[in-house]
DNA sequence: CGTGTTTGACCCGCGC
DNA sequence: GCGCGGGTCAAACACG
């Protein structure tokens, strides 16, 4: 690897393995539970990935445990490459990195082969709700000027619980979008937190949480510092209700160009994924966000629009002369 | 007025 | 213990 390509690994544990960064445009990084990949990461494809095994959006629904998602990413890495554009990098779990790189026992005892145990439904609200407890406690800690005094402050540091629960993070996943848009419409309204300069980068990284009551899913986006027109969005947790985007039935308005480039990705992706979210009659309307975003990022990265003919028949006939 | 963004301050974990 | 960097809070502000 190169000394490049190392500090890369070091200013991020979640890496963003731009040097695979070809034509397609979305790169998913998913929970994986084998630390070794993180110091060898690996080139993987989409050939062979059963089409009816995920979407993008069960990903973001939540209605997909992790496990599925790193079956369904061990099979692609194990399957014969075919598909010599479409790259998916490595799985990466910065918790488990951390944990391998600190040799951290509790990282490992338990059922070291499947952290998505850990996310399945009772554990991950198990989490939520220990993130909340955290948040709260915090807010407690908060001046906020009421009756408590400079001194009571300094006491309240001390009256901290003394053994403090390490603080749970939610499994993570990431895409790399050629955008030249930063925050990119998933369906899902977001509110902005914060907004944090990144090391080594000249470009701030943004922190987003979901604006839906009692979902604690929080998004991280950020600039490739070498290449400015990626995109790198790091989805925290799930969502547990259902996509906005979805209820109003104009989904096609509110899709991400993403899940597009996931289509570019794999000529068979599932149909199904966009006919959820296209309008009923099947037409997409080049006023909604759905065309206005093709348009400003870059649709010539989809591969041929014959793809787009084969997914979305009408889409095709809009765009034939 | 409700909703979302900006931004400086603060908290916390981690490495040295 | 200290400093650094990532992550979060919340007041102030902007906007429709």
């Amino acid at each position: 690897m190169s000394e490049e390509k190392k500090d890369l690994y070091h200013q991020d544990p979640f890496f963003y393995n731009q040097h695979e960064i070809n034509q397609s445009s979305l790169f998913p990084f998913f929970n994986d539970n084998n630390p070794s990949v993180y110091n060898h990461p690996v080139t993987q494809t989409l050939q062979g990935l059963d089409p009816s095994f995920m979407t993008f959006t069960d990903c973001l629904h939540g209605s997909m445990d992790y496990n599925t998602l790193s079956r369904a990413f061990d099979m692609s890495c194990n399957s014969p490459s075919g598909h010599q554009n479409h790259h998916l990098s490595t799985p990466i779990d910065t918790n488990l990195k951390k944990q391998a790189a600190m040799g951290d026992s509790a990282g490992t005892s338990e059922n070291p082969s499947t952290p998505n145990s850990s996310v399945s439904a009772s554990s991950s609200n198990e989490a939520a709700a220990g993130e909340e407890e955290s948040d709260k406690s915090k807010k407690d800690k908060k001046p906020q000027g009421c009756e408590e005094d400079g001194d009571e402050a300094k006491s309240k540091k001390a009256n901290k619980p003394k053994k403090k629960e390490k603080r749970q993070r939610e499994p993570r996943f990431a895409f790399l979008t050629k955008s030249e848009i930063d925050h990119l419409e998933d369906g899902y309204r977001w509110r902005k937190y914060g907004q944090k300069a990144v090391k080594n980068s000249p470009y701030p990284r943004s922190y987003y949480r979901c604006t839906s009551q009692k979902c604690t899913v929080k998004k991280r986006v950020e600039r490739n510092f070498q290449d400015p027109s990626i995109v790198i969005t790091t989805y925290e947790g799930q969502h547990n209700h259902q996509c906005p985007a979805t209820l109003r039935g104009n989904a096609a308005g509110m899709l991400s160009p993403s899940l597009l480039a996931c289509a570019s990705i794999r000529p068979s992706f599932p149909q199904q994924l966009l006919t959820q979210f296209l309008p009923t009659n099947n037409q997409v309307d080049p006023n909604s966000m759905f065309y206005r975003n093709l348009s400003a990022q870059q649709q010539f990265q989809l591969p041929d629009y014959g793809l787009l003919q084969d997914l979305v028949p009408s889409f095709s006939n809009r765009q034939k002369p």
